[in-house]
RNA sequence: GGCCCGUUCGUCUAGCGGUCCAGGACAUCGCCCUUUCACGGCGAAGAUCACGGGUUCGAAUCCCGUACGGGUCACCA
């Protein structure tokens, strides 16, 4: 990895659990930085006091570890630019809104939230869909602009409450080149003037956005497309500061699968998958939301289906680990549009991941999903032989044992289906009892079941599709699941045995 | 509504002027394997490259327009 100077940070805003788009945008500005030896810094966003919720950070901070995500700087790992949260920043930001009042590119305004209210209402009832602060109509408003010089010395020194907007330019052209969509341009006459500093002394995203990353010596700001309109005015901001810009790149949204707009927080349960990395309580609220660790994704999965939604290697692979992707990884291949969440493919995903571990470690991982079924875990050897047998169906590692339940104990039901389809009352009685009876006396290994089955259907004259499925209904109740003699092997003799007679009481 | 961004199989996408009557993956369907189910293998179906004009010997690829979709218009980020 060789020295960059390349900086890049995520900055989510802790109003509640991270969404997958978030962590996806986290994981591009990581890839990029990583690829490029830079650093990645982990920055939190809460100027806004009244949205604040607990719990909310402490989720970020998880939710990106067990992404692997880690931070070289930021609120979990401290840094050169600490503090990394915005409420602990607050002092610095009013100078700054001042440098520019000083410079005569802001202003003090003393409208208030009342006042804005009912001007968009009037504007609205006038026709005019939405009302802009901006170079027309900051002259029919209280600001340091129209009011005069004493008053607004009087106001000021009374603590009248007040904010600090910046003053736009009337009608300039603002370009910038964003590395995934190109020359993006916009004139400052559609634009208006936005609030840096708000009535409490806090900045809004738009100043503590702009100052942070200029202290924090930001080089390339990675974030999602909801931010593109904000862009222009950012460019301007740096400009009146005579700061240079980063690079930009603004990345397309992720969509909801059924029908329009974008993957929203509350999309997640109502459509059966998980939108969060983790499940989420808010304690407070008595919220909860699922997410897709606790659904038994390996992170790795959850990070290798993320990354390839908007981005891609430009050739046919798929699968790459963290460390391929930062291998891989280039901006310039991230897509312009967005792109539609599909959970079957994510399940595809971690099914594929599942497979690259070893019978060992599936039986490993397998033990707690056991203890929290209430399963009597089996001995490795056996659980391990289980796995082997069952683990080509699974998507999840909790589908070893829903596949395979009938491996662990004996069923409590038979397979309604599979029974009236196959089970021919004494007839079938009559088969068990003969197998049973056949067993009884033979070594317990799948090669040789099958082949003393096979004896017995020669002598009874009875096909394997009559007989075959009987034997299965008796052993573990259904018709489906692994080879039959497979199972009895793993089994063992005397659960094989005990299960078939219990079989011939029920069924009989 | 204003502004900005986008538009290749149902979905994610490859494609950056000729190799494309468009390739891969998921999903779907069929066959084979397995005397079960799944896995796996093979195959099929599925995109007039949103539409209309240009530019060019040649366009999915460049330009313009239209339509549609999305984002955004807070003292929220």
């Amino acid at each position: 990895m060789s020295d960059s100077n390349v900086r890049v940070r995520f900055a989510p805003s802790p109003t509640g659990p991270l969404h997958m788009g978030g962590v996806r945008t986290a994981l591009y500005n990581y890839l990029f930085a990583k690829k490029l030896g830079g650093k990645f810094i982990l920055r939190l966003e809460d100027t806004d006091q009244t949205r604040f919720v607990g719990g909310a950070e402490k989720y970020i901070i998880e939710s990106l570890k067990w992404c692997g995500i880690s931070p070289d700087e930021g609120v979990s790992v401290g840094g050169p630019h600490e503090p990394y949260r915005q409420s602990e920043r607050k002092p610095m930001y009013r100078a700054y809104a001042e440098e520019l009042i000083e410079k005569g590119l802001a202003y003090y305004a003393f409208d208030t939230s009342e006042e804005l209210d009912a001007v968009r209402e009037r504007a609205k009832q006038a026709g005019n869909a939405n009302f802009q602060y901006n170079h027309i109509t900051r002259n029919s408003m209280k600001n340091s602009l129209t009011l005069p010089a004493e008053e607004v010395q009087k106001r000021l020194e009374s603590g009248e409450p007040y904010t600090i907007r910046i003053k736009l330019p009337r009608n300039e052209e603002v370009k910038f080149e964003d590395m995934v969509r190109g020359w993006v341009s916009v004139n400052t006459a559609n634009m208006d003037d936005k609030i840096l500093l708000k009535a409490d002394g806090m900045p809004t995203y738009h100043l503590a956005n702009i100052v942070d990353d200029h202290t924090m010596e930001i080089t390339h700001v990675i974030r999602g497309e909801e931010w593109l309109p904000s862009a222009p005015l950012h460019v301007i901001m740096y400009q009146f500061f005579g700061w240079e810009a980063p690079t930009f790149a603004h990345l397309p949204l992720l969509l909801r699968p059924d029908g329009n707009g974008k993957l929203s927080k509350r999309d997640g349960d109502r459509l059966g998958f998980p939108v969060f990395p983790l499940n989420w309580n808010n304690e407070e609220t008595g919220e909860t939301a699922s997410g897709y660790r606790e659904r038994g994704f390996f992170a790795d999965a959850f990070i290798n289906m993320l990354a390839f939604l908007g981005w891609n290697p430009g050739d046919n692979r798929e699968l790459f680990t963290l460390e391929e992707l930062v291998e891989e990884f280039s901006i310039s291949k991230v897509s312009k549009s967005g792109a539609r969440f599909d959970f079957e493919k994510a399940k595809w995903y971690n099914q594929q991941y599942l497979r690259k571990f070893s019978d060992a470690e599936l039986a490993e991982m397998l033990l707690p999903v056991l203890e929290e079924k209430g399963i009597a875990a089996p001995g490795s050897n056996t659980l391990e032989r289980i796995v082997a047998l069952v683990k080509e169906r699974a998507v999840f590692v909790s589908d070893i044992y829903d596949e395979g339940s009938f491996l662990f104990s004996a069923p409590t039901e038979y397979d309604e289906k599979s029974v009236s389809k196959k089970w021919k009352g004494a007839e079938s009685v009559e088969i068990v009892n003969d197998l049973i009876a056949r067993y009884e006396n033979e070594e317990f290994t799948a090669s040789n079941l099958e082949a003393s089955f096979k004896a017995y259907l020669n002598e009874k004259g009875v096909g394997f599709g009559q007989a075959g499925p009987v034997l299965r209904i008796a052993v573990v109740g259904t018709m489906t699941g692994p080879s039959i003699f497979e199972m009895m092997e793993v089994l063992g003799k005397e659960e094989s045995l005990n299960r078939m007679r219990k079989t011939v009481q029920d069924l009989g």
